[in-house]
DNA sequence: AGTTGATTTTAATCTAGATTAGAATATTGT
DNA sequence: ACAATATTCTAATCTAGATTAAAATCAACT
């Protein structure tokens, strides 16, 4: 019963090389493991999660999270780093296919949102950062920085080359990013929904940005009554 | 040594009725035990907080704190219905003294991130709403909401009176609130930046409403570098 | 110059959950 | 079927922090 060390199992004995198969078998039940977790802080609070609730998503018992992982505190930092690398991948794909400034800031916004109610399944939301242990709370807080700062670029690149109006750059990069990141608080899941805010939140998010006379196609969208639901979002909304 | 019951110690023996000064001096120092509280949540994060960090911000014992809640879960109530309390009323203010839709939003913007950057002091950030016992949490979950539909109403209203153009009231509902819910993460009092803020948040997240022709005065703004700090905020920026 | 209640402290408990050890079962390859 | 490792479970520990009891200090009033 071998113990897993950093993130892959230890082989040991005679003539057993991990197979890729093995790798990836171990990767993507972790990968569950990680989004049952971000299930779980996203639903019922980080302080309100228990391993044993984590676990009981996946129909296991707590101990034997352990095996996937060394402690409580490393499934978070986990969560953390996935839910970064969604972002970065977002964005990078939209720096490489994206023509002005304001496109790849709609592409990257587009990718990103996509991403966390879509297929890479529920992304955590951050709000923990400040206690991981210091070396991972630094290397989460370097990937943020670096997510925000090429952010920041992109709204620079599109101000210089006059797709989206002068603006305060920092300011406008907060209220997106904030935006974005509270996502998770009032997105639960309904694969229907998804599409809907694939839909509409970028357009949303980058309504503020174009210069004038660069604005977007508005495809005759007209004012939706708030849906159905009881009304939410909001000051803190959340299950 | 009588324990406070509810919110207000309790006063017993003859000839002692509480004194308003009484209540104001417990108030005022309950007041200050939660601001340190919302202080402590939004640095520290919430399980990285206990109580005798609390305590030490006011210069107490953790047992000290016991005189004015019941217990942790209390306290983070308290520092819930207090930030909801300050979005509250800028949305108030901000419905009685505008004049169009489009008016009141921007008024409430800057209200409520006036009074959560400024004198109303730290305001917790509201991420851990699914670990209030049920009572607490339904309470909560209902100030929300209210507050929620109180501003899509603005929205509405923004759009039947033409200020506004037609958009997606629940999703831009959204988007704003989560902007505003994630403010504490990367806003950390200084008093300086804190003017900046007020004069360039609200207008950021009110840009993409204006309806055509209703735009608002750009006084003369001009690209402004990511000011100075590293660069921050974003998937998940903190301290 | 003491009485009364308000506020805080010291010094223990108490406890939910994280964590661990070792045994049990599953899976894969031969 | 067997060996060998992978994965999970059962059954205890362990522990940081919350919580409590009771005593000590403080502030206001007579």
């Amino acid at each position: 019963m071998p113990r897993p060390v950093n993130d892959r199992p230890v082989r040991i004995g005679p003539g057993s090389v991990p197979t890729p198969a093995d790798e990836s078998r171990f990767a993507l039940k972790r990968d569950r493991m990680l989004r049952a977790a971000a299930h779980c802080f996203n639903e019922k609070g980080y302080s309100g999660t228990s391993l044993k609730d984590v676990a009981a998503r996946l129909g296991l018992t707590d101990a034997a999270l352990y095996y996937y992982v060394r402690n409580k505190e490393e499934l978070v930092y986990l969560c953390y780093v996935r839910a970064a690398e969604v972002g970065r991948e977002a964005l990078a794909a939209a720096v490489s296919e994206g023509s002005t400034g304001l496109d790849k800031v709609r592409r990257y916004l587009g990718a990103h949102v996509a991403g966390m109610v879509g297929e890479r399944g529920p992304v955590a939301i951050m709000s923990e950062i400040p206690s991981l242990e210091p070396a991972h709370r630094e290397e989460i807080l370097a990937l943020s920085r670096r997510h925000g700062a090429a952010f920041e670029k992109l709204l620079a690149e599109g101000i210089a080359d006059g797709s989206i109006r002068p603006c305060d750059i920092r300011m406008t990069g907060n209220a997106i990013m904030g935006a974005i990141n509270w996502i998770p608080k009032w997105f639960h899941g309904d694969a229907e929904q998804a599409s809907h805010v694939v839909r509409e939140f970028p357009e949303i998010l980058s309504a503020g940005l174009a210069a004038p006379g660069k604005e977007h196609r508005d495809d005759g969208r007209r004012a939706r009554a708030p849906a159905d639901s009881p009304a939410d979002s909001t000051v803190g909304r959340d299950t």
